[in-house]
DNA sequence: GGGGCTTTGTGAATCCGTGAACAAGGGCGG
DNA sequence: CCGCCCTTGTTCACGGATTCACAAAGCCCC
């Protein structure tokens, strides 16, 4: 499900606020999605609710970061460090929901030995070490399309199990491996998509 | 539709590597689904398809430009020029796909008039002008978490009807404006909830 | 010109996610 | 100790998306 990441950031806010309890009703407003949605979700992992007064934040998040597995910090490795590159691994987000880049490679050698954050970057042969160094799973493609295959199999071939991709780039990986593409003009075209219908022609 | 987006983005490659005719098994195979679903969707607006051949690439890329609403460029105005923002202004590909940044607001003063590639970053109180002077219809939000419903309420109140929101927050909008949430970090807990499922316990 | 091959378009069966509605269950006040 | 009220957990029905499978249909070669 998609959507229990959801929760779990909304809950990490109540949390910060002080709250000890909550009802589907709530967490599905701040989730914006429904209330039986939430419970039906919830259900699926052995939930612990309480009828009549909702359910335990703390106990319903440590529930939710064991089902995520995010009981340990997941260490990521980068490869690219151009302008998204760059603001990813300067990026101080992610720690905070459980991952690290620990990792920056590229393949351009001007590059090699610069610092982004706490971060330097290696070269790209490095791939391999790295990920067995640092026990890694996950890793982060933002390198041109062009070159998106090519660095998936090198990926895979050390071991990395999990690819987040943000090149326009269909990826061919071993059954196994998981991809998750994120391409933002796809994003912003399903957006014009609907812009289209809403009133046939209009200015840009 | 979440996949003409896909098989747009695909004909362009066809498209430029020569090729005039596609079958749907081929356009199935580059986009990663189902051939029967590719006919399926190309034939819910009307497709022309030849039996025994296929459908005609330029043919076809002109009909999803006309559906996807990408016959004229849309004009984008980003907001926050921070680490993601600034990746979000220099980045070329958008242009390549019918969207066009055109203007990028900051509240920090000492951001306002610095340049990020061609564009100039204007201050925040500015982006009712700009919506209207450059005729917006989508706002991209990639400020911190706290100041995004600030941000989205300005977007809304300026006329912009479809949002593209980084920050890791659910928006409250009204019903007729449109919102994509893109979450990093749910992307990567998602993978992590696979990667857990995969062998209890491993190294990060 | 006709037959065969290839590929489309679609009908039907199926599966999955969604949402509404409701009975079970626990706290809480009397 | 009892009954009321609130919220959960679950059942059920439904709509949409997915996939299979096949008939119609165009092209090419003989
Ligand atoms: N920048 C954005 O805002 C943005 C937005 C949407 C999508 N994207 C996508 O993200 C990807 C990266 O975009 P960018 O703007 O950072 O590009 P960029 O050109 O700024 O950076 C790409 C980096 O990848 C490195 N690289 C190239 N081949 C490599 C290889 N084989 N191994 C390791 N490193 C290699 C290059 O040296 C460069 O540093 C692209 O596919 C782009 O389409 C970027
Ligand atoms: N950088 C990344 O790689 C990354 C990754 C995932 C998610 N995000 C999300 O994207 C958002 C931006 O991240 P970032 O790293 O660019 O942050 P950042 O702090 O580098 O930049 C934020 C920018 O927004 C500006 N800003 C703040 N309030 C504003 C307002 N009311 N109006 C206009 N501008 C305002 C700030 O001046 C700053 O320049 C955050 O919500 C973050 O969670 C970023």
């Amino acid at each position: 499900m998609a959507r229990l990441p959801v929760y779990h950031r909304v809950l990490l806010d109540l949390q910060a606020g002080g709250q000890s309890t909550v009802s589907s009703e709530q967490l599905a407003e701040l989730a914006g999605v429904n209330a039986a949605k939430v419970r039906k979700d919830l259900s699926h992992f052995g939930s612990y609710g309480t009828r009549g007064v909702g359910y335990e934040v703390d106990q319903l998040l440590a529930d939710l970061r064991r089902e995520l597995g995010l009981t340990h910090d997941w260490n990521c490795i980068l490869v690219g460090a151009g302008n998204l590159g760059s603001a990813l691994a300067k990026f101080a987000g992610f720690s905070e929901r459980g991952f690290a880049v620990v990792a920056v490679v590229d393949v351009d050698r001007s590059k090699v030995g610069t610092h982004l954050g706490a971060l330097t970057v290696s070269h790209d042969e490095e791939i391999g070490r790295l990920v067995a160094d640092h026990g890694i799973a996950i890793g982060i493609i933002a390198v041109p399309p062009a070159a998106a295959q090519e660095v998936a199999d090198r990926l895979v071939a050390a071991g990395v199990t999990s690819i987040l991709n943000f090149a326009p780039t269909v990826l061919d990986v071993p059954d196994e491996v998981k991809v998750r593409d994120v391409d933002l003009a796809v994003e912003l075209q399903i957006l014009a998509f609907h812009e289209g219908r809403r009133e046939p022609r209009r200015t840009g």
